[in-house]
RNA sequence: CGGGGCGUGGCGCAGUCUGGUAGCGCACCUGUUUUGGGUACAGGGGGUCGUAGGUUCGAAUCCUGCCGCCCCGACCA
């Protein structure tokens, strides 16, 4: 993309709205736009993210053999009167007649909703195994809406159910999703740690909720230093190996870590005290395992071996979309703007001409952008006639991790400068290995 | 929902207390200049002062209602 062409308007000064950073940074970038309390557009370059992070999340969710569908926002109230979250739900719901009277409501999760399509086609236990999965905007009508996309009342959402014969299936999936979750946090540059969790309205014993520590965390959390020390790599997994899922759980969730919600002084006393970490963190990801809570409610049942029709285990399992982008920001970031994980950037490389109009290095930049775009990579080529500082503010400012600038005075010896954003380590390299070099971080991501 | 605050060109603010017909910085447009980390100068465009009503010769300014937004708390992905 050229920048001349594209639609980034970015802020010098910060809108007086914003608070915490990742919404100062959003706004400024150009990224969001709000709406209305706690409703946002996203504007070109948020959107961008928001698709990346989408994007490794579907990847991921498929890999482990969760299916794909959409289920729509707004919803009929009958559904929720039979489950009897209707009532339940309280104020946080946002209720909507149509023109016939009816009632409607913008949902803020689809329990309900996959209940009944699953009772009305499945019918055997052979249909099962089955985990449907989708991406969509919700509503939660939040009293208090804050902190820019991180608690917004409209927010996207991964939301997964899991449909099982047995408990024991069922906390298979709990497994297989809570090492999906690690693996999708990982490939957007996040350590989230897994840590013990209410269940609050959507219920369930078995719950962990996913925390990214950053300083402006809504929940204070309580963790043994050792989990922070867990990385999930290159690990070869299986996801139909009950044991070895069971084992990354086991490995993930047996050191202390949990919010405030669920700490206990008892146990954390055992925490060897060198190893104790109070810290904040911000939530991007839950798993549940709720058993037939649903399914008994909505008859969601199949017909087993022996012919007994039996209610199925259940867990829902969701992933804050929109939420992360802040959450990511929050964990990556500097005075001078975004710092992007190569994972999520909008851009793979900022190109910034020092220079436009000088024959050379307006050459120099297309060949750069050519050859990038013909590698498989979207640049950013900053082509404004502005002042070389104000392109290397911008391109701060956005966070793309690595920048090529060139200028005539560094062709002159058959250079340009590869920066690292995060670092702001500097090498001079002929254009084509710079290039090559960039193209070989991004084959490793 | 309790407590507090704010609505003035696109953004950040001053002016409100003490009423006299709207100003500054940034951004934007034009020209000159400058060009390796937000150049300098000159000229220019853009505002029913959130909204409705009231008081007054006269309201951004005083009074009342309403709307919107932000912060703290409680609550929540």
């Amino acid at each position: 993309m050229r920048l001349s062409r594209y639609f980034l308007p970015v802020l010098k000064e910060t809108p007086a709205e914003a608070q915490i950073v990742s919404h100062r940074l959003m706004l400024r970038a150009g990224m969001i736009k709000q709406a209305s309390a706690g409703i946002y557009s996203w504007l070109p370059l948020g959107f961008k993210v928001l698709k990346r992070i989408e994007q490794i999340v579907h990847e991921e969710q498929e890999r482990a053999g969760h299916i794909p569908m959409l289920m729509p926002t707004l919803q009929s109230a009958d559904l929720w009167r039979e489950s009897g979250r209707y009532d339940d739900y309280g104020e946080e719901m946002l209720r909507i007649k149509d023109r016939h009277d009816r009632d409607m409501l913008y949902g803020p999760t689809n329990e309900e909703l996959i209940t009944d399509i699953f009772r009305s086609y499945v019918r055997s236990y052979k249909d099962l195994p089955l985990t449907l999965y989708h991406i969509q905007w919700k509503f939660r009508d939040e009293r208090r809406p804050r902190f820019g996309v991180m608690r917004g009342r409209e927010f996207y959402m991964k939301d997964g159910y899991n449909f099982d014969l047995s408990k024991d299936d069922a906390l298979h999936a709990y497994n297989r999703h809570l090492v999906s979750y690690l693996r999708s946090y990982e490939r957007m540059g996040l350590q989230a740690i897994p840590m013990r969790a209410d269940g609050g309205p959507i219920g369930g014993d078995y719950t962990h909720e996913f925390l990214v520590l950053a300083e402006t965390g809504e929940s204070e959390v309580f963790y043994d230093s050792a989990v922070t020390d867990l990385t999930f790599g290159d690990r070869d997994i299986d996801y139909d190996n009950v044991e070895q899922c069971a084992g990354v759980l086991e490995e993930f969730t047996s050191k202390y870590a949990r919010t405030d919600e669920t700490h206990d002084e008892t146990v954390w006393a055992d925490v060897p005290e060198d190893r104790q970490r109070v810290a904040r963190g911000i939530e991007v990801g839950q798993i549940f395992y709720f058993g037939t809570k649903y399914s008994e409610a909505m008859g969601a049942t199949v017909q087993d071996a022996d012919g007994n029709q039996v209610p199925v285990h259940m867990g829902s399992h969701g992933i804050g979309v929109s939420r992360l982008l802040g959450a990511i920001i929050e964990a990556n970031h500097d005075d001078n703007g975004i710092i992007w994980p190569e994972g999520v950037t909008p851009f793979h490389c900022g190109i910034v001409n020092l220079k436009q109009g000088d024959e050379a290095a307006d050459a120099a930049c297309e060949g750069l952008y050519d050859q990038l775009t013909k590698a498989g990579l979207e640049p950013l080529y900053d082509d404004r006639n502005e002042r070389a500082g104000g392109k290397f503010a911008t391109m701060d400012l956005i966070g793309l991790p690595w920048r090529i600038t060139v200028g005539p005075r560094g062709l002159k010896n058959g250079v340009v400068e590869l920066t690292n954003r995060r670092t702001g380590e500097s090498e001079e390299l002929a254009p084509e290995a710079a290039v090559a070099k960039v193209v070989a971080i991004y084959a490793g991501v």
